[in-house]
DNA sequence: ATGTTTTATTCAAACGTTTGAAACCTTGAC
DNA sequence: GTCAAGGTTTCAAACGTTTGAATAAAACAT
């Protein structure tokens, strides 16, 4: 009996942990000048209150409401005048919460990227989440990496902007295992569960085809895109489709494909190349119809170079609606895909998905395919 | 002395702290299935090692060389079977390094900053750097909004590209208060003592001047870049002496301006605007140096839209040299700003500053300016 | 046997925040 | 003079990782 009581009023009993306070003091004297960054327990001794409601203060926690307005403020003007900032790995650490969402675009140098990047940032600056922008530079390995680190970096949700380059082999095993939703612009990817935007390829295809029939070509040239890019197929489907509604057979002689692309700026050398083919095998058309922006780029310039003019004597139709393709002389007349509406319908997906992981439930993936539209610009016009 | 004794040897001395182990067993039973992602101490427990000796192994820190290869082995494979990523906040926390590098850009739209983009990428990825992507979106804002995430997320230096839209005010304070190194590019910052590295546009100018001059052109029109921008002037100032050094006197009437900008694409329309002011007035020129490859870019096209062919009736000149100027046809004459090297020389500085302030030395801040290109193209002949 | 080194593993204290629970004042009521 | 209520502030335990110091066990020499 008298042993535990003696347990209780001993003068030293192993001292098996020194307190918060002394804690605090003993760093006080230890650390003289941090080269760091300033953080809570610096405005904590700096005005004389503990860590704890200095934290309370400045993160505005509902426990906040209780704190004096004196104290309130002379925490505040402290921390504004020492140039306090909270660090965020320390706070997403504590909260468990990254308030991040992933951009991985697979080449930020095609313009084709940019306007989808605007249309997720507007998507995402409404809500408390922070992009986190990367550029794969079409480079497998790179693509790969980036994933890694979107993992240790707790993004919560993922945008993957990628017409190519992408294949889902690894990513959806480590991503859906740790159970970080995803959205993907430029593919359809919903076979494999994962929600995607893009645009109805076919119906740009037709609509066209359907342009360059009106204005009254019949010996049209297509240009197919990348046979490893998804979007070639279906365009070239709804080429066919609005040729045969109009009754008019492509001559599969008239018919190109474009090499597999190593950057997306090669789809111009692959348009220049077309044009001068050709122009060299004798056969006759009155209008291109080019699969991208940059090899309609390509074909104009070919044929320049050949003494012919656009849309004189040839039309040329491109596809997506680039910045080059606008400010090009002629100006292209192009299928316009609306990308910044896509990107931020992405944004809004993710952020769907992230509210419905947060409550149990789980979203089921969607499809979107936007409607694409005819932008009539100078290179197209009546066949010579 | 007694009293000593018995504080030591008490049955029950107050049990004031849980063991670590104690607390690991706790966690193993509350937690049922985690809904975070997979830790070390998951690891740990499926293999039966500490929390300690799983971290060493798979940071692979020095003392993994004294931990056995079989236990090794055991836990990687336990770490590759769950999925384990490490979370970058708390080992960042931890670590007290973000291995971040902070790339803020004025506006990701201008075709300007991706090949500086890419040179900063190609000279962080060697080191073990994250670059951390920033678009501004040309609202300041935005700017200022990114500034403070990059204090939060404790990059350890930042790249500005701001060719404008940059105002030094706030973002010198709390960056120098917090020992953040900076380097800009696009603009001449040393004398607020921030590291730069931009184009000599001086020389620039003076170079397109020359090229127009050793054509046959005297009756030569200037578009000047928007007061705003830095660039404008030591541009303009290079023409000047270089039309001087010809014996050619610049006709005040041929000197145009360009309002000041709201978004990196209304160059065009000012060089639009401009062709259509000079036709309209009826003064002859025969041939036109633009402030950027955009705004030579309306001009061409301003100049199409009355008739005018480039370069037989006109010659035109542009600066940068973007993607859309390399892709018209015409392709725009223009002068070359080695924008990768640029950039990626940043990046080198970046680094050099990070680890001059790690070994306690100063780095003293530098000036870069690279030295421009001329690029002929198709845009610029003989006068007609 | 006893000490010394080597090898393999763990302890416990950080890093800077957040937050439920506890403690400390006042003040007012019985 | 005790109790309760309320407002204000602090405690202490987390979050997941790293790491200097400590421990335990084995190997080796004395």
């Amino acid at each position: 009996m008298a042993g535990e009581d003696v347990g209780r009023f001993t003068f030293d009993p192993a001292p098996v942990q020194r307190t918060h306070f002394e804690k605090e003091r003993l760093r006080v004297k230890a650390v003289k000048h941090k080269p760091g960054h300033v953080t809570l327990l610096d405005i904590a001794r700096a005005c004389g209150f503990s860590v704890s409601t200095v934290s309370i203060v400045l993160s505005e926690a509902p426990l906040s409401r209780n704190v004096a307005v004196k104290t309130r403020e002379r925490i505040r003007a402290k921390a504004r005048q020492l140039g306090y900032h909270p660090d965020a790995y320390a706070r997403s650490l504590r909260r468990r919460r990254s308030q991040t969402i992933a951009v991985l675009a697979y080449d930020l140098s095609d313009p084709f990227c940019f306007p989808i990047l605007r249309g997720i940032q507007s998507g995402l600056h409404p809500a408390q989440f922070r992009p986190l922008l990367m550029d794969a530079e079409t480079e497998r390995k790179l693509f790969d990496s980036y994933l890694k680190m979107i993992l240790e970096l707790r993004a919560e949700g993922l945008i993957v902007i990628a017409s190519w380059v992408f294949e889902e082999t690894n990513l959806l095993a480590d991503m859906e295992k740790n159970h970080v939703p995803i959205v993907i612009v430029g593919r359809d990817l919903t076979p494999s569960k994962i929600s995607s935007v893009l645009v109805d390829n076919e119906a740009g295809g037709a609509l066209a085809m359907r342009h360059l029939c009106a204005l009254g070509h019949r010996k049209i040239a297509v240009i197919r895109g990348p046979a490893e890019l998804f979007d070639s197929a279906p365009r070239w489907a709804g080429v066919q489709r609005a040729g045969a509604e109009a009754g008019i057979r492509i001559d599969p002689r008239l018919v190109f494909q474009l090499p597999g692309m190593v950057d997306p700026a090669s789809g111009f050398e692959g348009g220049r190349d077309f044009a001068r083919q050709i122009l060299a095998s004798g056969r006759a058309c009155t209008a291109v119809l080019a699969f991208d922006d940059l090899t309609a780029l390509g074909v104009v310039r070919g044929l320049n170079e050949a003494g012919l003019r656009v849309p004189e004597d040839c039309s040329v139709l491109g596809f997506d609606d680039v910045l080059p393709a606008a400010m090009a002389t002629p100006g292209i007349t192009t299928i316009r895909q609306p990308l910044a509406e896509m990107g931020s319908l992405a944004a809004q997906w993710v952020l769907e998905a992230i509210e419905a992981r947060e409550s149990g439930r789980q979203k089921a993936p969607q499809l979107y395919k936007a409607r694409p539209e005819l932008v009539v610009r100078m290179s197209s016009g009546p066949p010579p």
